[in-house]
DNA sequence: AAGTGGTCTAGACCACTTC
DNA sequence: AAGTGGTCTAGACCACTTC
């Protein structure tokens, strides 16, 4: 990968989650990183501009580049992120365990979901994630078997996104999402250590490949003390 | 405003939300774009980038601009918007009632969130959202009265940041935002119609200015039964 | 081979901030 | 007046898709 802007982003990302750079000062000027980094001023604002959006500076008119502060929210719920991804930065110890990995004909309600026809039929994975002995998350995943010929509960336990990007190549491009609370149902009090909470959160996620073909549904059940949702917006004028 | 990215990009959204243009079609090429509005081909990319960010449409290389559904997504809850311009496009009655609107010592936990000095003061406002009239949401909101000088009831009943970004001018950018799940306390009991609900879903919102002074905090506690957050997000690769 | 989008360049003009 | 970021241009070369 020869791709000069983002190659420009991770360098400041370093030197900022680093504290080389530090927080609420300015960034060298797009004319100084331009000849720092020995390119046009169009690259390095793209770097710039990507690093707005992740938040990771706030660019000021006839100021500069402000690094802000983003300490206390460096908890990336937000966005695509695998949950082996996620452990990985986590506090605690982290264990997956999958209860089923099969391939199955889809109810209606997950046919539904995957836009299928009546043939086609699903990878259906149920796991639950521990949390320091405690079962937390229950997660339903059903992918589409032309897409995902294979699965097991090997991968299924280790990680299943690191699995279909680097042995499948399967490019994943973005995702719909959706949050709500409901009442456990049985299914939630049989997998998960409820200890009495009335609502688990349910998080419905849709994704897409790159060419926009839908592949995955998933419902990740949470219990909702441990549940927390964190996100960066920027308002459209 | 003569932005030619940004009336780009808002006409082929209204093309798209008008149906002009279908689902699962490809755009007109960037080249046949540029020739179409008379302009730059990275004028073009600036508008189907934003298009792409937003969820409207997928680029694929080689082959064009596809338009995503979108349908059953268009309730745009993520990101920075007022319960008012929310309130417009939902159905159902919908009113707003300001319980509390003072200018207030902050109490220490306010404070902290603002990051205040002891000698600042802070605008309080306690309001309730009634939904086909039951009380749904409980919004407490905290403004930096050094930014924020004057707020009354009437202000508050109908849009506060309407008045912050017509009247006062104030250039809202961008907001850190956190969702939880908790135990209601006695205020949410006394001010929401929770009939026997046990959770209540609490959004934090820490508010910046386009200079990146933090001026608003918020805290959104909706009845669970009520509450839907829904999100397009990109993969980072 | 022709058409598509992705990256990069060197330059221009402008609005805003600082001094 | 000098420095900052925001927008726009015209062109180049490349990777991928289609035929």
């Amino acid at each position: 990968m020869t791709n000069k802007y983002l190659k420009i982003f991770n360098d400041i990302v370093d030197q900022i989650e680093s504290g080389e750079v530090s927080t609420n000062s300015l960034l060298p000027s797009e004319n100084e990183l331009r000849i720092q980094y020995d390119t046009s001023r169009e690259t390095i604002r793209k770097a710039l501009n990507l690093l707005a959006q992740k938040g990771y500076i706030q660019k000021i008119r006839g100021k500069g580049s402000l690094v802000i502060e983003n300490g206390k929210f460096n908890f990336p719920v937000s966005g695509l992120i695998s949950f082996k991804e996620l452990a990985d930065k986590m506090e605690g110890s982290v264990r997956t365990i999958a209860h089923d990995v099969s391939l199955i004909k889809p109810t209606p309600y997950i046919q539904k979901q995957l836009q299928l026809t009546n043939k086609d039929l699903v990878w259906q994975v149920i796991r639950t994630r521990e949390i320091n002995g405690k079962k937390i998350i229950l997660d339903k995943d059903y992918f589409h078997q032309k897409i995902v010929p294979e699965l097991t509960k090997e991968i299924s336990e280790d990680s299943i996104y690191h699995y279909l990007e680097k042995e499948l190549n399967l490019p994943i491009s973005f995702a719909k999402k959706e949050v709500t609370v409901v009442e456990p149902t049985a299914e939630d009090r049989q997998f998960l250590d409820l200890e009495g909470f009335y609502n688990v959160v349910v998080i419905r996620n849709y994704v897409y490949l790159e060419d926009a073909t839908l592949f995955q549904y998933t419902e990740s059940r949470h219990r909702p003390d441990k549940f927390k949702f964190v996100d960066f917006a920027r308002r459209n004028h």
